[in-house]
DNA sequence: TTTAGGG
DNA sequence: CCCTAAA
């Protein structure tokens, strides 16, 4: 089989379909970088000020936090997204918000918290080196530099020292910034080479990746062949020419279609402050409805960063009196940085003829209602709510060992309404893929139980949270994104408490934080589907096509254009010339490098034929 | 707008 | 990913 499909590949013949341009259909659109969106209220940092809001039991203005702000990576409050997204937070006050328009609020974090547990040091695990960074040379040092920016910001840090007294001192702290890579795994050593995709464990078929948020953090992956039972009914639009590829033996064939290995992961939080968007977890059973804080182990110092944490273990301070209280004994410290938290997200729909009073009003009740008079902490371990208040961290399976496991903190309800609600959780997130699929979801929708997710398709949506906190928290925004259902969402929510101004609160709908000044895009590592999805257009269209290849499998992919897809191969084909050690990232199986390889000799060649021949 | 390559 | 010369 194996070799057969190697032949195929050569003898097909492939006819190198260089359609004239004349003749070509229409071009896409090309690039599309960014939607304007109006009026577009986004609230990234609300919690910071809600949660001390909560905290003092002040109602101080959130606005007023938001507007003064001068940076607008520090600013925490709500900022306003004018059509050209030109107008930042400075223009609140006198923003005029057009009728009918909606604005989004995002979960807003609370200034980070840096949490020192002081019975765990966190050491320099020498496991954790040699992991890989996700970045990339150049990433490196915009993680520097972002380290930089973040130190300048006046962000706030509560200081929470895990004491008897259960004091919490704040402070002007610079946090962190570190990111973290949690999936920097290797590749598998044994590569079986020229495996077919269709024998993978995940089988591919053809597939094609969709994502409706541009700039958003999910891509979902259409799978032709999925036998997975994601939906029961796979909408045809769905599936993409299938034509014969020299390098693609038969899609349909394929076997097992289960969904590629996990491929989101959490990505360093490198853009935090660009972007002002809560992070909030991937994991299924996260708890959407919470305003929940991503955490990952992360190292600061070292190459390795945990994913996308909005939490990070401080190594810097394997500290010395850490050690002296605990001078032999095995266990370590766990020092754990929070970032921030978030609070759910949310969607407020206020007339322009609101005042801004009446705007601060309203956050803060759309907030309130949510996480209740009192501010509660709740702690999940991989997802799961972790109850048991008496368990130490060790027990509980929080050390600073695990890269992986994900320690998160929610601001939550007081009785826990929300997450008896949150288990409503809709269908198609509930996929059998490896993925972490999460949703976004608020809690006000899930607590009225109205929030449906139209599953449109049966696609599987990965999470490819990118980077930076930004994605990394937040997938939850983006499903919501999907278009269609931002209109179905809004229409079924309401804010139930909310009696002010007839806000309508509605999921938030991640719409990249505003920045489009000419802001360097967020880095979003391709997923093993999308690498997969990409090989196999290529292999059917050749490497001077990527306009069609971009059309053919990523055309929902709004994120991603034909000159990232050029240069992703273009980087896939150096990953496979080099030795599985020095690749980063998230692995890339050696099946699929081999057939970048087969592919890239391929039409190289074919396209040194064309050039002799024109000769 | 796309390609193709260097940065 | 970005930037851009060329096509």
């Amino acid at each position: 089989m194996v070799m057969q499909k190697r032949l195929d590949y050569g003898f097909n013949g492939y006819q190198v379909p260089s359609v004239p341009r004349a003749s070509r259909s229409p071009r896409g659109r090309g690039t599309v970088r960014k939607k304007p969106e109006s009026n577009q209220i986004q609230a990234f940092d609300i919690l910071a000020s809600v949660a001390g809001n909560l905290l003092q039991k002040n109602q101080s203005s959130i606005l007023d936090n938001a507007s003064s702000a001068k940076d607008p990576r520090t600013f925490s409050g709500i900022n306003i997204k004018e059509n050209k997204q030109e107008n930042q937070l400075g223009s609140l006050k006198e923003e005029q918000f057009e009728p009918g328009t909606c604005s989004e609020v995002v979960s807003g974090s609370v200034p980070s918290l840096q949490e020192k547990h002081e019975n765990q040091r966190v050491t320099s695990d020498s496991s954790l080196h040699g992991n890989h960074l996700e970045g990339q040379g150049q990433n490196e040092l915009e993680r520097d530099d972002e380290r930089v920016k973040l130190q300048n910001t006046n962000e706030k840090i509560i200081r929470i020292k895990n004491r008897s007294d259960g004091s919490i001192e704040q402070g002007q702290k610079a946090s962190k910034d570190c990111s973290a890579e949690n999936h920097a795994e290797k590749p598998s050593p044994e590569g079986h080479c020229r495996r077919n995709l269709d024998s993978l464990p995940n089988g591919f078929g053809s597939r094609k990746l969709v994502n409706r948020d541009d700039d958003e953090n999910f891509v979902q992956c259409t799978q032709l062949n999925s036998k997975n039972k994601i939906s029961s009914d796979p909408p045809p639009d769905t599936l993409k020419v299938k034509d014969a590829s020299p390098f693609v033996k038969d899609e349909n064939n394929s076997g097992d279609n289960s969904v590629l290995e996990n491929s989101e992961r959490m990505y360093p939080f490198k853009k935090r402050k660009f972007y002002y968007q809560t992070s909030s977890s991937t994991s299924d059973s996260w708890s959407h409805c919470q305003g929940t804080v991503d955490s990952s182990y992360t190292r600061v110092n070292g190459t390795n960063h945990g994913a996308g944490a909005t939490m990070h273990v401080i190594e810097e301070s394997s500290s010395i009196a850490d050690e002296q209280v605990h001078p032999g004994s095995k266990g370590c410290n766990v020092k754990l940085s929070i970032k921030s938290f978030k609070v759910p997200e949310l969607f407020i729909d206020i007339p322009e003829t609101a005042t801004i009073g009446s705007l601060k009003r309203t956050v803060m009740e759309a907030v309130t209602a949510i996480l209740g008079d009192e501010l509660h902490v709740g702690i999940l371990l991989q997802g799961k709510k972790v109850r048991d208040d008496s368990k130490t961290l060790i027990q509980t399976g929080i050390s600073q060992d695990d890269k992986h496991h994900r320690l998160g903190f929610m601001l939550e309800p007081r009785h826990n309404r929300i997450s008896s609600s949150y288990n409503e959780e809709p269908c198609f997130l509930t996929t059998n893929s490896r993925q972490k699929l999460s949703r976004q979801s608020t809690s006000l929708m899930l607590q009225q139980g109205t929030y449906n997710v139209s599953r449109e398709r049966s696609t599987v949506k990965i999470e490819n949270c990118a980077e930076g906190d930004h994605n990394a928290v937040s997938s939850l925004g983006d499903t919501s994104a999907n278009n269609n259902n931002m209109s179905k969402c809004r229409a079924l929510v309401t804010v139930p408490a909310i009696n002010m101004d007839a806000l309508a609160v509605v999921p938030y709908r991640r719409k990249s934080g505003n920045s489009d000044f000419g802001q360097r895009r967020i880095r979003r590592p391709f997923s093993v589907l999308e690498v997969e999805a990409l090989v196999q257009a290529v292999e059917k269209l050749g490497t001077g096509r990527w306009r069609d290849v971009k059309q053919r499998a990523f055309d929902n992919a709004k994120h991603r254009t034909y000159v990232d897809l050029k240069d992703k191969w273009k980087t896939l084909v150096h990953t496979a010339r080099i030795s599985p050690q020095q690749r980063r990232g998230e692995p890339v199986p050696q099946e699929l490098l081999d057939r970048v390889l087969a592919a890239h000799a391929y039409w190289s060649q074919q396209q040194c034929k064309h050039q002799l021949k024109s000769m």
